[in-house]
DNA sequence: AAACTTTTTTAAGTTTACTTAAATATTTAT
DNA sequence: ATAAATATTTAAGTAAACTTAAAAAAGTTT
């Protein structure tokens, strides 16, 4: 199977996880760069490889074979993501570029190894939850998006869920990361804007970014 | 530039540098498991990209840009060799292997953090050089053929010169290791047979291996 | 509900990296 | 030196993964 079809399957999963839940192909285009009329011509293909339910117009839906191919390339990704962390002092946005052409060159030997050597993790430097090798993701169900968080309560960072680079560059310059401890000093109108004091300095953050940073609470 | 261009030009290169030095299409064909008249098609292609000089019937030419690129893949794949021999307990042949596709997706960054890593290394696990960052390459001149070795002399293993699965298996099970110690006990007619002694213990080895098994005397 | 916009699909075409088969050149053997 | 064997090249064709342009369906607005 090839690069395409990995990223093709990855992205019908990784949309179907989210909010919008739109898996028809025009979403998967964008999101991988691709015209429409591409899109179009890999779900047909796919399906006959069992990895998708195609119907014309309507969103494409993962069989269990594509649901472990998607969460096979993503478990590699996370494992990449968190060696690359540990060894190496690069940026999260330098380190998810390396990890997205890796993924798809790491064979079920290599990736097994690579887990071992860290401990069999459960979560990649984000926070994200890495897949075990039958696809069983470990979630914590405790986390709440910063958006939610309550006014004069203390949180810690449980996962930072975006590929952006500007986002990354704006966590590594404000001490946003996984693990810190934070304290949601005011929630503004309809929770469009937050105010965080971290590491002693106070941050105000905007809806784009609070939605995408989660957290738990402290006791 | 293209996995495939990155292997043909690697395969060009390694050919070069071998006994035979035959780079003509057919040979780098057989390397490379594609047919005779895809080789001649891709040098043709890449001689428009200035990676080689192509003269029908002539033997392929790498340009220093050739060159240069090369020795670009092979020094990332012998740094992801060391890297994955030090982190991991994993065959030299199941290294070799990852290598083989991981020297592809390396950006040149990851490439110097991999070398910084593990201090800048001139050796892979094989012995083979690792070029550095700009292409230039240590060679231990002072090592031989184990094949043009001396009775009864003592020899460090300074490079085990083969991607051959069943040649490892037997350097792993007699103790055939980069850096290990060995004693010539006999050369038999015309050094086709080598009689050695190694961890105690006495192996004979004929000239295909003992052509790619390379030593340095010791003192 | 009709009109407009957007999305999806179909159709036709491109590029890369191959393939096989046949023609041609080179190399080897006698 | 010529014949036979081998290797290289040319030609034609294929599959994967795209593209653009046009047609068709779905969704949205008034």
């Amino acid at each position: 199977m090839s690069v395409a079809i990995e990223n093709f399957v990855k992205a019908i999963y990784k949309n179907g996880k989210r909010n919008n839940n739109d898996t028809k192909p025009g979403n998967i285009a964008k999101e991988l760069g691709i015209s429409n009329a591409a899109a179009t011509d890999m779900a047909k293909n796919l399906a006959t490889k069992d990895l998708l339910k195609y119907q014309k117009y309507k969103p494409l839906e993962l069989t269990d074979k594509g649901t472990k191919m998607a969460l096979s390339v993503i478990r590699k990704h996370r494992l990449w993501e968190a060696l690359l962390f540990k060894l190496f002092d690069m940026s999260l946005h330098d380190i998810h570029r390396e990890a997205e052409l890796l993924e798809h060159q790491t064979s079920d030997l290599l990736a097994e190894k690579i887990s071992e050597y860290l401990g069999n993790p459960k979560f990649d430097p984000h926070g994200d939850p890495i897949p075990n090798a039958n696809g069983e993701i470990t979630t914590s169900d405790t986390s709440i998006s910063l958006s939610n968080a309550n006014e004069g309560k203390s949180y810690t960072i449980s996962r930072l869920m975006s590929d952006d680079k500007e986002f990354f560059e704006f966590c590594a310059q404000n001490g946003l990361k996984y693990g810190n401890t934070l304290v949601v000093s005011k929630q503004f109108t309809n929770n469009k804007m937050t105010q965080i004091l971290i590491n002693n300095n106070t941050i105000l953050l905007n809806q784009d970014f609070t939605s995408i940073i989660y957290v738990n609470e402290n006791n």
